[in-house]
DNA sequence: TGGATACTTGACTAATTTGGTCGGGATTCT
DNA sequence: AGAATCCCGACCAAATTAGTCAAGTATCCA
């Protein structure tokens, strides 16, 4: 599973959005500068994810876009799935995609039972972790030092 | 950690080399009819799995490949980052590849926590993983069908 | 010694994917 | 009405992928 450029930005689009989820929306805009990322590549991107149900917009003057559902139900596995196709280093271990291979019996492929696992360990990794899990790795991340406590003492 | 189909041809042919160890040599000819891979493209693939120090060859009419070091000592792992680069799936967590990415902090980014810890799954699952291991679940996978006990009774 | 056989090397190619850009249209707020 | 913002599809250059091919070099054997 290599992660595309485009789907790095989407993860980190995503987790801006989980970050100031609530009502309101935030611009494309402002998720380009504070992330770094190219803002016509960002419009196609989040369009995309849009149509796949995990963003929502709303148009005009105040427009922007927010999460679609809350942020501990979008699980980082199903984006990934989404925007890279499948988390299965070969097809003829994904679950989702399956696709034969041209090996002369599958069902007694070695290599096919090792990709098998490292299919597993990759879904164990991301399978579990949500936005929302995200938006807490940031606040423990960034927390320590950005608390004011820390420096009033 | 995508398998490209010249990594996966060249896996298919490290483990025929791997059951046919020995002083001896296997043709690309054979390998290739074997495990149903385009002859050329499998010419260029084990050269450079040559160049890399996996296999060695003889030319000439007796002529072939085997492995340059013994199976148990060739790890998967290795084998997938010579043909595919990085196992990680950034850059950024990447050990042999480091690369660093357009995020604005990488100290304080969640989503590189999280494949970090994908990466270390992806490792997990393959660094212990021999071309000896590869052939043992051959004989696991082949065996109980292929064995003449099973139809003599 | 001379084929025949097999690896070697490097160039070439067509198709697909990647990482964007761009123009203009549709919506909404003020 | 006008400005801001999202929406949509077309477009593009560069890189990657999956091979193919021709001509060369080494080796064995009769």
């Amino acid at each position: 599973m290599k992660l595309s450029q485009r789907g790095e930005y989407a993860l980190r689009a995503l987790l801006v959005l989980g970050m100031n989820h609530g009502p309101e929306v935030v611009r494309i805009r402002d998720i380009a500068q504070q992330q770094n990322i190219p803002r016509r590549f960002l419009e196609q991107i989040l369009n995309d994810l849009k149509s796949a149900g995990f963003v929502q917009s709303r148009r005009g003057v105040a427009g922007g876009y927010r999460l679609q559902r809350a942020p501990d139900e979008i699980s980082l596995a199903d984006i990934i799935r989404h925007l890279e196709g499948p988390l299965a280093p070969v097809g003829c271990v994904s679950v989702n995609y399956y696709q034969r291979c041209s090996c002369p019996d599958e069902a007694k492929c070695a290599i096919r039972s090792v990709m098998q696992e490292v299919r597993d360990a990759i879904v164990g990794a991301l399978q579990g972790v949500t936005v929302s899990h995200l938006c807490d790795r940031v606040r423990d991340l960034q927390g320590p030092m950005d608390n004011p406590l820390d420096y009033i003492i």
